[in-house]
DNA sequence: TTTATATTTGCAACAGAGTTGCGTTATGAG
DNA sequence: CTCATAACGCAACTCTGTTGCAAATATAAA
């Protein structure tokens, strides 16, 4: 019933380089780093798989571009939601994830939520 | 030194188009709705005039699109700050401003913020 | 009202992100 | 090892947004 997903090359080393960063990674930068290893298409198909499996998570940032990070502190209860903070820093670009520290964020009456996309723009400590 | 915004018909038909909406809408959608007013450029143009003016204000949807909202009980104190959830319905594709719903949101130490972007997207009251 | 000037516009061309179709390659279960 | 099918590369495409430039027009000054 359900597709096996193979492990390639390209599968591989892409997880490999999202995990061994500390901020996320957009496609355009990924496929510089992979230097050739495989097509931005393929990329493109292998960050999808990787999303569904629940490996890593996008991040939309404030103009727009997605980024890529590992899956950590995730809720995984009933689906796998991603409820934390990224914050983006406009001076040297990184973009985090925010995962230990406290959000207070709930909806009005009879809102029901699946996913979120918190992300706040501005100055990181280090370029503070 | 400032250069003064000129009222044209572009400004003032996207502006009532906008104001006139429950919902935030996109460029295409609005594109549409205007009907030959004028050209797709423009609107981008007329659209960034009125985000730097505070009457309207950018929302990224979960997906990465941009939609456009009139500034209602946006903060003006020292800059132009929009710290209120937006709400994306994956049933009916309206984007609405969760303006009157308290949200606790504070950063790390050291983190300084400039731009917010907190879309939640789910099911709204309308089409659970 | 007329004139002057800087803002705004339309058009064409471009850039970047992401998607789709299809024929080929190669993973991994049996 | 065999083989079904998941995954791939490539080309072509869509969608969103941007830029340069000459023409049009809003507005303030004469
Ligand atoms: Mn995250
Ligand atoms: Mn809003
Ligand atoms: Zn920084
Ligand atoms: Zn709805």
């Amino acid at each position: 019933m359900s597709k096996t997903s193979r492990n390639t090359i390209a599968r591989q080393k892409i997880l490999e380089l999202i995990n061994s960063k500390k901020t996320a990674i957009s496609h355009s930068s990924l496929q510089e780093e992979l230097e050739g290893v495989c097509d931005r298409v393929t990329t493109y198909r292998v960050l999808e798989r990787l999303v569904n499996e629940s490996l890593i998570h996008r991040i939309v940032n404030v103009n727009g571009v997605v980024n890529y990070a590992p899956c950590q502190t995730c809720s995984h209860k009933e689906q796998h939601i991603h409820q934390h903070i990224h914050f983006s820093c406009i001076s040297c670009g990184t973009i985090r994830c925010i995962t230990d520290h406290p959000i207070a964020i709930t909806l009005p009456e009879n809102y029901s939520a699946t996913e979120y996309q918190l992300t706040i723009a501005g100055t990181c400590p280090e370029c503070l």
